[in-house]
DNA sequence: CTGCATCCGAAAAGATACTG
DNA sequence: CAGTATCTTTTCGGATGCAG
């Protein structure tokens, strides 16, 4: 599973008509890494491990994300099928975000890849010191 | 190791300064993230788990990437720790490019997150129709 | 409270041409 | 071959105003 090779074997795939690759220009699941992959869908998906949560409860756990971009974020994953927006028509309103079966699979991906990049940072500062000492 | 809270653990402890967390808006951990899940960069990894690769060679293997992007991505990821670069001064020059052992870890969980995607793909556009059809 | 619509400057991406 | 420099186009992302 881990010694299987990347490129070739989707590509091929994909060529055939047997799957999809996103290592191809114009495949679809492109356009989904790429809502993924997009910081803010990353952390969004990641935030939402958590259970279910509100606009601004979200907002406040992705600390830094603007109200456009949360927005524009949750209908890209809401599309994606990867988020599950339930809407309470009352007054005031109250809407809750949550993953779906698919949404917790991707996220429980990303959380190993973002715990992977945490544990390691100590490391990664220093290879990027030693970047920025030698490349001026 | 799946049911542990996200945002709330790890904000916690960043604030104590034990750790780093990408939900804080000004964490390094958050840059590096960046670097990987950008489109570009997540593809180049992932497209390196298959060796060592020239710069054209990895332009062909990740489809669309423009010689500019490639070009910062692999400045990003080597600044990081994740790439290693060797430049040979023949002429012409040839420049190879590998993961790290680092990078390796994290191509991994990138290919796990990739491949997840793929494999999902036909309920993933089954989940896209719906979302265009009742949100016109 | 939960958002969407619009505008605007800043930033990033893409295309193309060129250099060692 | 492996990039850099430059220019144009697109997207990002914040601010504001407004509706349900």
């Amino acid at each position: 599973m881990t010694t299987e090779s990347t490129v070739e074997a989707a590509v091929g795939r994909e060529a055939e008509g047997l799957c999809f690759s996103v290592f191809g220009r114009a495949c679809p699941s492109r356009h989904v890494l790429k809502d993924i992959t997009h910081a803010w869908g990353s952390l969004t998906l990641a935030a939402l491990r958590d259970g279910s949560f509100r606009f601004n409860e979200l907002r406040r756990r992705v600390d830094g994300v603007s109200e456009k971009m949360l927005s524009q974020t949750l209908q890209a994953l809401e599309r994606d099928g990867l988020v599950h927006r339930e809407a309470q028509l009352t007054n005031p309103p109250r809407v809750d975000y949550r993953l779906t079966e698919l949404g917790h699979e991707v996220a429980e991906r990303l959380y190993e890849l973002i715990s992977l990049v945490e544990a390691r940072m100590p490391e990664i500062e220093v290879a990027q010191r030693g970047y920025d000492r030698t490349h001026s």
